[in-house]
DNA sequence: CCATTATTTAACCTATAAGTTAATTAACTT
DNA sequence: AAGTTAATTAACTTATAGGTTAAATAATGG
């Protein structure tokens, strides 16, 4: 993997496990095991995506007695969304063109009518 | 790769060449020569690059005589953006967190200026 | 038709991502 | 001290990402 900070951010969130064990983190902390919970994998391997999780900054840990709670950190999510300020103009012109499209389909079908 | 969308998109955009082609695009079409130029590496690897960043919706391809126009397409993005929305408030809050430290300094630094 | 330019496909190499099971570490419980 | 629970580390397998060079395809221009 690349060492530079979006790089590891986007390859950290290619992932769909670890995209839904981010989800989960929304409601709150939770140990490791609780996160593995609903997955359909070993702990050790739910424990390695905590691990690419944690090497991107998304999430940390804090131990507890024999538990590590882990919590997300949201700063790499807030560079993405930083990154994405250059594109944010291009789906609102798509939109913008998308919009009138539809505003002439409407046009045309409204005329449409007043001929029938 | 998996074949959800997000996950395209971002495993697409984890990639520093594939993320300068697309910095690149934003100043508009380009051939695939045209973006290979800057890279150090092959106009194959180029590309294949192209390629994945075609898979995931994020760029089209023109053929214009023996040239393929490559451009730009927003759409991933914004499915990104969106899928950023529910993690919008964590950093909000962090800057929130952030914002009252500071002023909370601030104000600790005045009040010893006031105390010298 | 032949040569040139642009791009892709094929075949290959190497590193690494994502999973496995087995063993280890660490802290709590009795 | 011994056993239990939580999590990590180690060793291994398999698939794929990202690069290479050489060959093939496609369109243009003499």
């Amino acid at each position: 993997m690349q060492d530079d900070v979006l790089s590891r951010t986007f390859s950290a969130l290619a992932d769909p496990t670890r995209r839904a064990i981010m989800a989960r983190l929304v409601l709150g902390e939770a140990s490791v095991s609780e996160l593995a919970e609903p997955f359909d994998m070993s702990l050790v391997a739910v424990s390695k995506h905590l691990k690419v999780l944690e090497g991107a900054g998304l999430i940390s840990k804090g131990r507890e007695a024999q538990w590590r709670r882990c919590r997300l950190e949201a700063m790499p999510l807030k560079e993405l969304d930083d990154w994405l300020e250059t594109y944010r103009r291009f789906w609102s012109e798509s939109l913008d063109k998308l919009e009138s499209y539809a505003a002439n389909l409407k046009q045309r079908r409204n005329d449409n009518e007043r001929d029938e």
